[in-house]
RNA sequence: GCUCCCUUCGUCUAGUGGCCUAGGACGCUGGCCUCUCACGCCGGUAACAGGGGUUCGAGUCCCCUAGGGAGCACCA
């Protein structure tokens, strides 16, 4: 049998860390196995499915790469199929029509509660035999004796006693099925043999399991994994900053880092921390993931990040990078070939979006000075040096790095200046910061007019020493 | 309140009874390299939640406690 897994987010908003990684080792395990993975949206709640999340939610997937093999499958599309299994359910007596009101179902509860019991259905309908009306729901019967085992593939053994469980509905008083319904018919119809899912779903799995009982169905073997939290060790949420995964699309951040991130995030292989899609692939198993909650990581995160972007082909990044200086308004066509900066500036650059920010002055017609630092520098630059500088490297007969490298020790010696001393006022006067790839590159890449240019703006405006 | 889950350095983790005076990674930190920032390299810091058992021997097995978390909807 072939092993089917499915991610089955509900399109309530963006496609999240926490639903990623679902996704992430759904996949893996889909592809360790020659299996299926199916993208199933679960949108039976109407109020809060817009289509704006069904969007996001695939943009995502596509971000990360996650390819599935059927699906989407929409269940507001199968309401029809919902509609069959709950009426055979009702005709082999596996539920029932409940018409108790939301005002005694609320009172039920509250009492309860006072009697520190755990709030559940009465069960006041189940042998009622009500018929159909408007206002009556429909229950699953439970079964009110037993257990039910539950062999998670990464919490272990899990038993739950029946008389905790009550009667669940399954469809609504508006005829609508419910999630645990919808989720047991898909499961089943859907030939799952594997259901990935957050922890939050395992106390929901016994009823689950006894409804697929009840349909005559082998449940699937579940895995539920720990979710993830915020950085401070709290459950994740919009404060801890860029938890939409197109958020991390959008700050820069590779895909490729972001699934080796995830990856790792309660799983390991040993002491590796970097893996390729085929190296998660051969060795991801769901049964090694850890079985508690994890916290994130940014810096982690951004380490890997750099550890792609130094290693991916430069070409590929410098592909990405395009937009993220399109951003800021460059033409990118007016600067050094992309692929040429991407070699320069890797090594310093944690994100896309900081390398487009330190490589904007390769294609902005001026620079300006960032910083007091800055200013402080060129301000103090050794003019009769600079001077020499600049006639040198306009009579350069090629402008290659090991020239203008050569041509700035050989001056900044005739001057008696260390190599820096003469740098460091140049990296100003040419890019506006103290930060930028080694000069001779620099220059080079920025190409002899501008960077000649710049030089003797600095010359002419700044208050350079003598 | 009830049911269920979880607990190794700050963080992610290795560890499946002796290889553990607990390893790796990120971070932090000392140094080297150096035209800046980085990168790289070498070193350092730091953990088995607590208590009882079982065993010749426990981070590893069992129990209890504590602390986290989830679920208990005509949400998913």
């Amino acid at each position: 049998m072939p092993i089917r897994t499915r991610f089955a987010p509900s399109p309530t908003g963006y496609l999240h860390i926490g639903g990623a990684r679902t996704a992430l080792y759904s996949w893996l395990y889909a592809r360790h196995h020659d299996g299926q993975f199916i993208l199933r949206i679960e949108d039976t709640d109407l109020e809060r499915s817009t289509p704006e999340s069904v969007a996001a939610i695939l943009q995502g997937m596509a971000f990360l790469n996650l390819d599935y093999d059927e699906g989407p499958f929409y269940q507001t599309q199968r309401f029809d199929r919902y509609r069959e299994v709950l009426d055979e359910l009702l005709a082999h007596g596996h539920a029932y029509y409940c018409t108790c009101t939301k005002q005694e179902l609320a009172d039920q509860r509250v009492t309860q509660l006072a009697r520190k019991e755990k709030p559940r259905y009465s069960r006041r309908c189940r042998d009622c035999h009500h018929e159909k009306s408007p206002e009556a729901v429909i229950r699953f019967k439970n079964p009110l004796e037993g257990e039910v085992v539950v062999d998670d593939a990464v919490k272990g053994r899990v038993v739950f006693q029946n008389n905790e469980l009550d009667d669940l509905v399954i469809a609504r008083s508006d005829g609508t099925p419910t999630y645990n319904f919808t989720v047991v018919v898909d499961d089943m119809d859907m030939r799952i043999t594997h259901v990935i899912r957050g922890d939050d779903h395992l106390n929901n799995t016994p009823r689950q399991i006894n409804m697929l009982r009840a349909l005559d169905a082998t449940p699937p073997t579940y895995a539920h994994i720990p979710m993830i939290l915020g950085e401070d060790g709290a459950r994740l949420s919009k404060r801890h900053g860029a938890v939409g995964v197109m958020q991390y699309h959008d700050d820069g951040i590779l895909p490729e880092a972001l699934i080796n991130y995830l990856v790792r995030l309660g799983w390991a292989h040993g002491d590796q921390e970097v893996f390729s899609r085929e190296e998660m692939v051969a060795l991801f198993d769901i049964k090694d993931v850890h079985s508690a909650p994890a916290a994130i990581n940014q810096k982690k995160l951004l380490w890997l990040n750099q550890h792609y972007i130094k290693t991916l082909p430069e070409v590929d990044i410098a592909q990405r990078l395009r937009p993220f200086l399109e951003g800021h308004g460059v033409d990118v066509a007016s600067g050094p070939d992309l692929v040429a900066v991407v070699d320069a500036q890797r090594e310093r650059a944690k994100t896309l979006v900081e390398m487009a920010e330190l490589s904007l002055f390769f294609f902005q017609d001026h620079v300006t000075i960032k910083d007091a630092k800055s200013q402080a520098l060129l301000a103090s630059a050794p003019k009769a040096a600079l001077t020499a500088l600049i006639a040198a490297l306009q009579a350069l007969p090629v402008w290659d790095r090991e020239a203008i490298h050569a041509h700035i020790e050989e001056i900044a010696t005739a001057h008696g200046l260390s190599f820096g001393k003469l740098a460091q006022p140049m990296r100003v006067a040419v890019t506006g910061t103290t930060v930028s790839p080694p000069i001779d590159v620099t220059c080079l890449l920025l190409g002899r007019e501008r960077c000649l240019t710049r030089l003797q703006t600095a010359l002419a405006f700044g208050d350079l020493a003598p």
